[in-house]
DNA sequence: ATTACTGCCC
């Protein structure tokens, strides 16, 4: 028409223009623009409007504005061309803006500017405004529209309740695709997978044909609720439809599979894809990590670093977590180089999934340097440095750490309360651990359940096992890790029948146990002599709980029958083991040997042990025990020869005692502390009053080549008996005292603290490596059986 | 997409 001459008028330039938005054609638009203007027809109301709407679907942001403030005339089109403009340039704050101006111009919205504001109110999740256009389209009766009204279930959805979302939807009369997606989608978002699913069943008997974004959804739902069924009848619904092969709904199908722990169909997904993209890589891989697949998980990184796709901070972070479960320390480092090779490396999620990975795989030093050199340090990164230090044994640093963090104003969450009450448990700092109880019940973590046992783990293993009981009732869902840290912690403190009732309650309410549960039914009738009772489950665990015995379990009922003498059997047993005796079987032997006195065991258990563990010094000293028990000195010289030549030192004895907010170490004779004059002065003063009471030293378990005087000095300074005293000065009369060696007890100091808590009436509480000893009115709670 | 919980022998 143009080109035969003819001219356009008012009535064909809208038409025209029209033509041009909805081919989202804006170079020819540009160019019927030109002409309206050179044939004069820019101020006309529709051609105006129609050269705006062009502008403004086509989202050119200025060209719009400059258009609309030019109109004289403005209409509500005007301004709903405006608005939505607003709106898709996510300038949503303005487009309120832009609406009050309307409204304050005396321009009526229509519903084309209310859904549009509603819009405008889900992407600032205003949903106090976003009420305020539902009461506008309720005021101006447009209610019933629908596109409103879908706008307003994705609003309530996002932004408000999904109630009050559900409520809209079902008071549209004939919901559309938009409808059911909106709301269905909403389910999804809000976690309530049920409803998703309900929804979706209801609109496929009405009819309604689903799309990909129902499908979608749909996925989403199967892979919350684990229905790994569902989802299979709907990928071959999908198939049927022809709409498989969208890598959108590729990656939905991995992650629903991956979720409902079908990764061999997750697999044969991605294998099927033609077109693997970095988001599909991302999905797999995560799928394998999250099913502890980690070994897959690691080897598809390489194979997706061929491809073009390349990886960003989530595959990184993602492959990190493998390394970390799988302790793959060699990796650690090759996928820190890539981080900063590929410019990753200060993401957040890759330097937290870095501290991490170093500290699980023990480099302690290179998480505290990434740690440091993290330009962002949130809770995480403190999190994950603590459990590293914590778990290489540093406590005090992890402790030190979080005063750091309390220092940058970082509020704990539950993760790092129960990484804190680890730091604590292992460190036996009972008041510090207290302190961390505090934030727990302030922030309401006692709901979280690892938060729970890690305090009952905490109480338990800093000596009060009256506090993990309290602890442990309060957890509103119990677990099989909760039941089984609570018989732990009895059977550490020797309450072996309450161990065994606890565990007939565990039962009774339904938990079955797991392996550790049963280590630690066993090791509670270790502790408390119940022989009978642990050949008992032993023998019945494959039977009554289908857990069949591990190298553990028969080194509890090995170490248990060589406590109660039965060394024979013990013996037999480690013989009908279906697999080789490995250290721990061996150790028990070897302890049982000591306890016997019986030479030739403890000969062959330490023959073993050089072989099985040649790193240790403990088996050395142990075997040296024995000899020096029935005076065979020539063999205590020959072991002290023997580790002076493989250069092993003994592990020295070491003693903690917590006072405040700070732990004290011991070593035997130590003269380090600042007390040290008014602790010996103490250990004098004891010293003859054991005398009178009636205690002789014990100069026979001291190995040391020295004359009988200094024996009788060593062992009078030995670290528990230093730390003990040192809580006897520091603390009240009548505190509990509670002392933490990495060793076992002496023998000396075990008889030495049952007189001194009744001379000095305290009770004492030693935590040794393996057991709580109580020092009470005279008496240990071990009843010397240890 | 990253962080947290239970056990045996020495």
């Amino acid at each position: 028409m143009h080109l035969l001459g003819v001219k356009c008028n008012e009535f064909t330039f809208p038409s025209v223009l029209k033509a041009c938005t909805v081919t989202k054609d804006l170079w020819l638009g540009r160019q019927v623009h030109g002409t309206v203007v050179v044939t004069g027809f820019e101020n006309d109301e529709f051609v105006a409007n129609s050269l705006l709407v062009l502008y403004a679907k086509s989202g050119e942001f200025v060209d719009s504005r400059r258009l609309f403030d030019a109109i004289p005339e403005r209409s509500v089109v005007s301004w709903n061309a405006l608005l939505s403009c607003y709106v898709q340039s996510d300038s949503c704050g303005e487009a309120i803006g832009l609406f009050k101006d309307m409204v304050l111009s005396g321009i009526r919205p229509n519903e084309f500017s209310l859904s549009c504001m509603i819009n405008a109110c889900t992407v600032l999740e205003d949903s106090n405004q976003g009420r305020k256009m539902h009461g506008y389209l309720i005021k101006l009766a447009y209610d019933l529209d629908l596109f409103s009204a879908n706008a307003l279930v994705d609003m309530y959805a996002k932004v408000g309740t999904l109630e009050d979302a559900i409520c809209i939807f079902e008071e549209i009369a004939k919901p559309d695709i938009v409808s059911w997606n909106a709301v269905i989608a909403g389910c999804v978002l809000r976690e309530n997978h049920h409803w998703a699913i309900k929804l979706f069943g209801e609109m496929n008997r009405l009819g309604i044909y689903p799309n990909m974004y129902t499908i979608s959804s749909a996925f989403k739902a199967c892979a919350g609720m684990g229905l790994g069924e569902l989802g299979r009848q709907l990928h071959s619904s999908l198939i049927k439809m022809d709409i498989g092969s969208d890598s959108f709904l590729g990656v939905g199908l991995i992650d629903m599979y991956s979720k409902c722990e079908l990764m061999t169909d997750a697999q044969l997904v991605f294998k099927l894809m033609p077109e693997k993209d970095l988001i599909t890589w991302n999905a797999v891989i995560t799928g394998h990590s999250q099913n502890g697949e980690d070994i897959d998980a690691i080897s598809l990184f390489p194979l997706m670093h061929k491809e073009v796709v390349g990886v960003n901070q989530t595959t990184l972070s993602t492959v990190l977590k493998s390394v970390a479960a799988l302790q793959a320390d060699h990796f650690c480092s090759q996928i820190h180089a890539f981080s900063v090779k590929s410019g990753f490396e200060s993401d957040n999620y890759v330097a937290n999934s870095l501290i991490d990975a170093y500290g699980k795989c023990g480099y302690i030093e290179a998480a505290t340097q990434v740690f440091k050199e993290s330009p962002v340090v949130d809770l995480v990164a403190f999190t994950s440095i603590i459990t590293a230090y914590s778990q290489d044994g540093q406590g005090e640093e992890a402790l030190k750490l979080y005063l750091e963090m309390q220092y940058k104003d970082i509020k704990p969450d539950s993760f790092l309360c129960s990484s804190l009450l680890n730091a604590c448990a292992n460190l036996s700092a009972y008041e510090q651990g207290k302190q961390i109880h505090v934030p727990i019940l302030k922030f309401g973590f006692m709901s979280d359940i690892f938060a729970g046992n890690s305090l009952v783990n905490m109480y338990a293993k800093c000596g009060s096992i009256d506090d993990a009981d309290r602890a442990f009732s309060e957890i509103p869902q119990r677990g099989i890790v909760s039941w089984s840290a609570m018989i732990g912690g009895l059977a550490q403190h020797g309450h072996g029948k309450e161990a065994l009732h606890l565990f007939n309650q565990m039962l009774i309410d339904g938990v079955p146990p797991n392996h550790i549960t049963l280590v630690s039914v066993l090791c509670a009738c270790n502790h408390a002599g119940l022989v009978a009772e642990a050949q008992r489950y032993f023998k019945s665990m494959k039977k009554l709980f289908g857990i069949e015995p591990m190298q553990e379990h028969y080194a509890c009922m090995i170490d248990l029958l060589g406590r109660a003498g039965k060394l024979n059997e013990a013996i037999e047993l480690m013989n009908k083991m279906p697999f080789q005796a490995n250290a721990s079987v061996w150790g028990a032997l070897l302890g049982a040997a000591r306890i016997h006195k019986n030479i030739d065991l403890g000969q062959q258990a330490a023959e073993m042990l050089f072989a099985l563990e040649p790193g240790k010094s403990g088996t050395h000293v142990l075997l040296a025990n024995i000899y020096a028990s029935v005076g065979m000195w020539d063999g205590v010289a020959k072991m002290r020869r023997l580790m002076k030549d493989s250069k092993l030192k003994k592990e020295p004895a070491m003693s903690w005692i917590e006072m405040k907010d700070k732990v004290y170490t011991f070593i035997v004779g130590d003269r380090s502390h600042s007390r040290s004059k008014e602790i010996y002065a103490k250990l004098d003063e004891l010293s003859e009053l054991l005398d009178k009471a009636g205690y002789v030293p014990m100069l026979e378990i001291d190995l040391h080549d020295v004359e009988l005087n200094e024996k009788k000095q060593l062992l009078n300074h030995h670290s528990e008996k230093l730390a003990v005293a040192f809580g006897l000065i520091a603390t009240p009369p009548g505190a509990s005292i509670r002392v933490k060696k990495n060793l076992r007890i002496c023998l000396d100091c075990h008889t030495a603290f049952k007189y001194i808590c009744k001379i000095v009436s305290r009770e004492i509480i030693v935590r040794d490596i393996n057991r709580f000893h109580h020092f009470r009115d005279g008496s240990c709670s071990c009843g010397d059986y240890w």
